[in-house]
DNA sequence: AATTGCGGGCAGA
DNA sequence: TCTGCCCGCAATT
């Protein structure tokens, strides 16, 4: 009987915590003021979810989120709009050749992504097409960011019908590679360099993390409410975060996720560069690798670090590195006949090196190289993940 | 150079 | 009145 009792406690405890957490609008006028526990930040919000964060949250104080939302004007000063810009393809609709999607995370500024869009695939050299998110009633979804007292509410209105574009981190990263690629040296001279750093390594030259963002059909992404399941003191310094999902847990049955995922998240891309560029984010690496605070832009012969790893020099069979799938400057690289993108990978390496892009060749090394070596503690606001390198390739899967 | 937030203004439902 | 969207501005990164 007591049991019984206890459990009817409980469960009262969870339909009022439920309520607590879920029976607000962001319209509200009077929004929750006893929050027991706030959720953990997250990246990727998608469906019709509503969150609390602690108001000390960095993230949720700037209104991140790792889809491209730009600020909306709803005539609201105490409410904050912010609409999903979609995601940049490839208007070749290429494919690398493991079989992975361009999806570039479109320019938040009108200007900026105006200029974006008359760039070049960086696959296929192609055009480059805004996939508009139509996800809200045939308009793109919408976050609501609200601040009271000590939490932040946030609120999102549709599921986006559209994959992930990279990340914030990985398109400024991937625009500081464009930037170096200007500015350095030849492409046959990086090639060249390249060669002999490999003959002298026999690995590829570090550089930049490859921020280029692709879809992998055969990296199955975790359901978008995957990380509301995780406990906070569970976080193993797993590399599953690799694939773009941040490891931030989220108080545990609280998760206002979708209950499925969306069918395009199959092809959901790769976010193989979790950095970012300041403390607040759960992937800054605390320790700069250059140690002078030079984190953000770095030289492009600088150290860096991503979660995506190449193989092991040879290529290994089955599969082409990212970075020699990407580095295809005139589209599908000419291969033997009958063989599927996945099988294309054998001698990858040095088919790239031949005959790719060397630009992006040069950019390509050191996927895999970041760890996560320890993981947020308290409200997660303070105490970033911190990412290090290096872990050996073959730990890192794609 | 790009992001972010704010706010004026317009149009359609 | 609400919503979506365009635009420009200023501060920040």
């Amino acid at each position: 009987m007591l049991k019984g009792a206890d459990d009817s406690v409980m469960e009262q405890d969870s339909a009022s915590r439920h309520g607590e957490m879920m029976s607000w609008d962001i319209n509200d006028i009077k929004l929750p003021q006893h929050v027991s526990q706030t959720d953990w930040f997250q990246e990727w919000p998608d469906s019709y979810v509503k969150h609390i964060y602690s108001s000390e949250d960095k993230n949720a104080q700037r209104h991140h989120s790792s889809w491209a939302m730009r600020n909306t004007n709803n005539h609201n000063s105490r409410i904050l709009k912010k609409s999903c810009l979609g995601v940049v393809v490839c208007g070749n609709n290429c494919s690398t050749l493991d079989g992975r999607k361009i999806y570039l995370r479109p320019a938040i500024c009108d200007k900026a992504r105006q200029k974006q869009q008359r760039k070049c695939c960086p696959n296929c050299n192609g055009p480059l097409r805004l996939l508009s998110c139509r996800g809200h009633g045939g308009y793109p979804v919408t976050n609501f960011w609200r601040h009271e007292g000590q939490f932040i509410f946030f609120q999102s209105k549709g599921a986006h019908d559209h994959p992930r574009p990279e990340t914030k981190p990985e398109a400024e990263a991937r625009r500081s590679i464009q930037k170096a690629k200007t500015a350095f040296s030849p492409p046959s001279l990086r090639l060249k360099r390249v060669q002999e750093i490999e003959s002298l390594t026999g690995a590829m030259p570090t550089q930049e993390p490859l921020p280029l963002l692709l879809s992998n059909p055969d990296v199955h992404m975790p359901p978008a409410n995957f990380r509301g399941h995780l406990s906070k003191s569970s976080h193993e310094p797993t590399l599953s975060s690799c694939s773009g999902q941040f490891p931030y847990p989220r108080t545990a049955g609280e998760d206002g996720g979708p209950k499925e995922a969306p069918t395009w998240s199959r092809s959901l891309p790769q976010h193989i560069l979790p950095m970012t560029k300041s403390g607040h984010d759960p992937f800054r690496s605390d320790a700069d690798p250059l140690g002078d605070g030079s984190y953000r832009e770095k030289s492009p012969l600088t150290f860096s670090g991503s979660c995506l790893s190449l193989p092991p020099y040879p290529a290994p069979q089955g599969g082409l590195s990212p970075m020699a799938a990407v580095a295809q400057p005139h589209g599908q690289l000419s291969l033997p006949p009958g063989g599927s993108e996945e099988d294309r990978g054998g001698g990858g390496h040095q088919a790239c090196l031949s005959c790719c892009n060397s630009d992006v060749v040069f950019n390509l090394t050191h996927y895999g190289d970041w760890v996560q070596t320890s993981l947020p503690s308290g409200n997660g606001s303070d105490s970033p993940p911190l990412w290090q390198h290096k872990v050996l390739p073959q730990q890192v899967s794609l």
